[in-house]
DNA sequence: ATGATTGCAAAAGCTTTGCAGCTTG
DNA sequence: CAAGCTGCAAAGCTTTTGCAATCAT
């Protein structure tokens, strides 16, 4: 068995597995469904629906940009993707689902997740201690905004 | 003097304060100006551009959307009002500028304001702790999603 | 006086919609 | 087979732009 096979059985899991997802969600599994989930896996850039468009189209021409908007819609509803608005009202698709707050670099407009257990832990023993009357909370995040230094380089908070 | 007296001097002093304001931001005073940020220093719930233009037209036939738009852009950039995006992607106003969290309301689209000093310096000193590079911060702030349970009602946190 | 601002209308995005034909379960 | 999904093109929004006329300082 040469690398190549083994390529393909990886390949194959992991299309299975994403298979699995759509229809654990409830969503009919469709060929166009298989690449778009499997484009934002494996974009960690929170894209716009233009990005995974763009992403995928030169391999799969026959998915058009409406197919993107309403799957990427479909897997919010069915709790596959998040969404994220930037500062500049542009929607954003997030694969990761658990809570973690967004550092959003406005001269380079990228999203960064910002995941610290700790601070997670500490707003929500805050907000136990108050009263909340009148508001279902869903889920409560932080917004981190600033400015890249060196656009190059990466962000790092720890 | 009777009452109407009072109201209109009222009424003159805050005009002259927003004058000020928008004078003292680099901007030239224009009647379209006033209207604009005053009307949205008057309301409280983080407006759109419609908003903002539905509410004064009545009385402002003459000023057009499109000067609105170039207003409030304008107001953003001198650091007279600041821009939330609500989850949807959709651009609101707000007059206060001081720091402080929101409380997006998915099932009424409220945008209600949540400030508490508390909670702003435990933020601000869990991250005077940390070791940030490469970002240059501007501002840190809360969003908390929900829904309101009676879309008549208020939502208090204390 | 001159540089900024406005109104208007057109254009540019971005997103949704309607529907006929096709696919999935 | 029925319900759901896709592609296409048109329509619907929101926001920006270009420019001549007007206004603020």
């Amino acid at each position: 068995m040469d690398n190549y096979s083994y390529l393909r059985i990886i390949l194959s899991l992991s299309y299975s597995h994403i298979k699995d997802k759509i229809s654990e969600s409830g969503l009919k599994v469709t060929h166009q469904r298989i690449v778009i989930l499997n484009t934002v896996l494996q974009m960690d850039n929170h894209p716009t629906v233009e990005h995974i468009y763009e992403s995928i189209k030169d391999a799969n021409p026959s998915i058009s940009l409406g197919t993107v908007y309403k799957t990427v819609e479909a897997f919010v509803n069915n709790g596959l993707l998040s969404k994220v608005s930037t500062n500049e009202g542009q929607m954003r698709y997030d694969p990761k689902l658990d809570n973690h707050g967004h550092i959003y670099c406005s001269n380079t407009s990228e999203i960064i997740d910002y995941f610290d257990d700790e601070l997670n832990d500490m707003i929500l023993s805050f907000f136990k201690n108050k009263r909340v009357s009148n508001l279902k909370i869903k889920n409560i995040t932080l917004q981190i905004n600033g400015d890249k230094i060196d656009p190059e380089k990466d962000v790092l908070i720890k």
